[in-house]
RNA sequence: GUGACCAUAGCUCAGUUGGUUAGAGCACCUGGUUGUGGUCCAGGGGGUCGGGGGUUCGAAUCCCCUUGGUCACCCCA
């Protein structure tokens, strides 16, 4: 039994648990699509050596790797970037720009699986390459807000949070971090959550800061400023000219979410990897792990082997939104397609013509069902019809070789006598 | 990869200090005899108690290993 079990993990989608997954994939695509992201992908596995471009050798531990037959070193695709990067590099004169793509493959990670995070998962990424300034930055952060208004999140359920690697750069400059340990005090910004008070108060200090700095610097980053007002951080920072901020600031408002957003300097990611704006979408409560993540990587192309380009992206996985839907009542109960009718047969006459019909009405591309039951309970067949979540129940009986049949409305239960050749367009309401 | 807790039917769970053929609800299937549905009623299938080994006259129950789940660490690209 064990060795028939799926792996560690992973996810046995049936029906109902594919209709969400696709519930999901599709509100991604569709939401890609209106913001003017094209669809790409790529291969499910690449070399090995292409995902320690980006991560360092580090990585190899966290990837489900193989050697194929002919000795190559392959690993199944833990992330989507360095395909979308390698993908870009190798046409990236021949691409009109901005290149916007968006793509939602599976992706495996050899962690330990834990809430919110599995083993194999989907993720949607969305990309803004060869355009520098504030406003692609505040596209795809748009784009993300527009995610979650698509699929009936809040502003009160979730909140974005941003920040901004040139301006914390800048804060902590005046604080007194030496220039060569500013990459130190990102990563303490980053831990600072796991840490004990004293233990974060004595790597501060070892970083150059006056004990009443590292108090400033505390409370700086556990404190939130709304979007749309920038003076209190100006105030409590020191600094007039917070610069790149000022300017993604102006463009959240412009694009209308500011009340999604707020900046949040404890906002840290990837160290080597973002230099510019840096996002995390969480549930509004913070009790689950980050929703999306992403930001501005400007160098990401050129470390490929490509052209300097400016880019900005974001990934979002399904697992944690899942939960995050579930738990504020958001998922529907059965996303499952819906039969247009159920064909009942009545009669012994009638069940000759459910195959005639059930295959025109196919051939027209309305979904069409009916029972493999040989009872001619009509009741027991209705209920099969509504178990299936039919809208419409066509029930034939001795007249269904004349041309006639009964045709219910299941939602309002209304029937009537009707012309077969009326069938189609009663259905789809044409 | 490290540590902690957990594992009985498809799902949610009972199961006395180790003691006869391991139970319930929901779900599923079949009937309620000749045409009206998400309620009824009756019946049925389904578990070698995650798997393997050990202790014992006897193990779902105790011990070890293993697989999977949950949580934290690592990591979060």
């Amino acid at each position: 039994m064990s060795k028939l079990q799926a792996p560690r993990g992973t996810r046995d989608l049936y029906p109902k648990d594919c209709a969400w997954r696709n519930f999901l994939l599709d509100a991604w695509r569709r939401v890609s699509i209106r913001n003017g992201f094209e669809e790409v992908d790529g291969p499910i596995f690449e070399h090995l050596d292409l995902y320690k471009v980006k991560s360092g050798d580090g990585i190899v531990s966290e990837l489900f790797h193989f050697e194929d037959r002919g000795g190559r070193e392959l690993a199944i695709r833990p992330e989507f970037t360095p395909t979308l990067a390698r993908m870009v590099a190798a046409k990236a004169n021949a691409l009109p720009r901005p290149i916007k793509w968006f793509c939602v493959p599976n992706l495996c990670r050899a962690e330990r699986p834990q809430r919110g995070r599995l083993r194999e998962f989907w993720q949607w990424n969305a990309d803004i390459m060869g355009l520098e300034g504030a406003t692609a930055d505040a596209e795809c952060i748009f784009t993300v807000v527009d995610l979650m208004q698509e699929l009936g999140l809040e502003p009160g359920h979730v909140r974005m949070k941003i920040s901004h690697r040139t301006t914390v750069k800048d804060i902590l400059l005046k604080l007194g971090v030496a220039e060569d340990k500013l990459l130190s005090a990102f990563d303490l910004l980053d831990r600072r959550d796991k840490m004990e008070p004293e233990a974060f108060t004595q790597a501060a200090a070892k970083l150059g800061m006056e004990p009443d700095r590292v108090e400033r610097f505390e409370q700086m980053c556990r404190c939130k400023y709304p979007c749309g007002e920038l003076d209190q951080l100006r105030e409590q920072t020191g600094i007039q000219n917070l610069a790149d901020l000022e300017q993604l600031d102006a463009q959240l408002q412009a694009f209308g979410i500011a009340d999604w957003c707020e900046y949040d300097l404890g906002i840290v990611r990837g160290l080597a990897y973002y230099t510019g704006t840096v996002f995390e979408v969480h549930e509004a409560s913070g009790a689950l792990r980050a929703m999306a993540g992403g930001g501005r990587y400007d160098q990401l192309v050129e470390l490929f082997g490509g052209p300097s380009m400016p880019a900005v992206g974001f990934g979002m996985g399904d697992v944690v939104l899942s939960e995050v839907l579930i738990d504020k009542g958001l998922m529907p109960d059965d996303v499952s397609p819906c039969p247009d009718v159920f064909i009942v047969a009545a009669s012994d006459t009638g069940a000759t013509q459910v195959g005639p019909i059930a295959s025109k009405l196919r051939w027209k591309g309305i979904h069409a069902r009916y029972s493999y039951k040989t009872t001619r309970n009509v009741g027991k067949l209705l209920k099969e019809a509504a178990t299936a979540r039919s809208r419409f129940a066509l029930i034939l009986g001795d007249d269904a070789t004349n041309g006639k049949a009964e045709l219910k409305n299941m939602e309002t239960g209304d029937q009537q006598v009707i012309a077969l050749a009326d069938l189609e367009k009663l259905v789809t309401g044409a």
